[in-house]
DNA sequence: CGAATCCTTGAACACCTTCAACAGGGGTGG
DNA sequence: CCACCCCTGTTGAAGGTGTTCAAGGATTCG
């Protein structure tokens, strides 16, 4: 694993984490959750030891069993088409949920697997639900949080479906800065945990375009990258790039 | 309003249409709860008069007050981008929900509009969220159908970044064959109730581009369509148009 | 009947992809 | 410790798919 000075190492070893205690308290599931309730929940909770990079949490068919918690590292989910090509779905920071488009079906749908040594917190789903008649607010937030990836997968389908790939780069980049910033890292500076394949996937660009992209920001002194460290020099004009202002034809609000 | 062969008319004006006679009961919120517990949530779904076509469910912006199911017609969302332009997030059929985005942020992220005369079923989330400790199958059918609305988007983002556009327009309509199927219509003859533009907005593409794409599955006897009707003659060759087997390149699964 | 909207078709262009080749690290093994 | 190799990332050139621009036809509705 490349040194990376953008996500210090957490303390790993300690197995015992309460959730009282973690820094991702205020992003993650337990939010709203009362001191009392929050030993219930926390008794649920497996935590595994840290998954090497390259590792699953689950893959693709698997009977679901559990919602996992990021809490360190960083995760890439992934399905495979019919014609056995990857599709990248989401990358996940600490505080994000991996696992929940499993839910409905019963069987993952996307495999997770980790691009770094990563901790998370399993959380067993029967178990889960078997809290929510004691801890009513446990399915309002879950609700919430599915409710906002719902959400954040309509902005993307609209950089897929609208953006050009400067708009599409410059908005990832955007994203990234900000949960990351949310999370305590630098927001200006980090490393990228994903190679350039991924990202070109999830954008839905080749990977060749990715790279030029990034080497025309860097021209237009926009930012820095050298491999996978970025390091944003104007914030303002990244964010002026990823709003599209391409001049919009005549668009007829259709009936 | 056009006529519509394809979706008959229900008996809209009889206001009391309790879940358990609805032909939709299969499909909706109500999976799951119990013939005792019907009547609590019924009692809580405001049943609005018929929304005529080009009238709104609720606009963006708006504060989020209850989720929709359709009962019969069919229901767009979409956002309005910075720049004023529309992006069209999803077409929802009688049975689906709509309004699911707006629970985590308090505010309506989109707005739906009717497209052709449409009726639903209103319910209040707050009265909802009362319900979920006295029928706890409630909450978990919310996440469950959550879930497949999340299920639903990653395909999409599949279609949107890596098909082509016959191979968009060919999901597009297996979807919506498949899903009209379900409820109870014809799956390979049915009147689209969207425009061209909707469609390409939905999916992408110029409305050009749309109708090219329409006029060349006819040319190769895969459909006919005349303006809005659509018959669907090989199944099959839409099928696997729309399983795109583009020769793919290289591509190492990257770590 | 006329206006507006929706849909279709044609031609030129643009953006991104594809193909190809090379450069630079990082890891492994000698 | 260096050489080597593999993988990742970069850059160039050609090509293709879809967009844009433009114009005309069809349908609906006032």
């Amino acid at each position: 694993m490349q040194k990376d000075p953008a996500i210090p190492q957490f303390d790993l070893p300690r197995l015992r984490i309460a959730c009282r205690e973690c820094t991702l308290f205020q992003l993650c599931l337990p939010v709203g959750v009362s001191e009392a309730d929050l030993d219930l929940l926390e008794n649920i909770i497996k935590r595994r030891r840290p998954v090497q990079r390259g590792e699953y949490l689950f893959q693709m068919g698997e009977p679901f069993e559990s919602i996992f918690a990021v809490r360190s590292g960083s995760v890439k989910t992934y399905t495979l088409t019919e014609d056995g090509r990857e599709q990248v779905t989401g990358f996940h920071l600490p505080g994000e949920l991996v696992g929940l488009d499993a839910i409905g079906g019963g069987r993952h749908a996307c495999t997770a697997k980790a691009l770094e040594t990563t901790s998370v917190c399993e959380l067993p789903y029967n178990q889960l639900e078997e809290l929510w008649s004691r801890i009513p607010s446990l399915p309002r937030q879950l609700v919430r949080i599915m409710s906002k990836e719902v959400l954040h997968d309509q902005t993307l389908m609209t950089l897929l479906g609208k953006k050009s790939a400067e708009e599409r780069l410059a908005s990832y980049l955007l994203s990234l800065s900000t949960r990351l910033g949310q999370r305590g890292f630098s927001s200006h500076e980090f490393n990228l945990s994903m190679s350039r394949n991924d990202i070109g996937n999830y954008l839905g660009l080749a990977v060749e375009t990715v790279s030029r992209v990034f080497t025309r920001f860097q021209d237009e002194k926009v930012l820095t990258v050298q491999r996978r460290n970025v390091r944003i020099h104007d914030l303002t004009a990244l964010r002026r790039i990823s709003s599209y202002s391409n001049i919009p034809r005549a668009c007829p609000s259709a009936n």
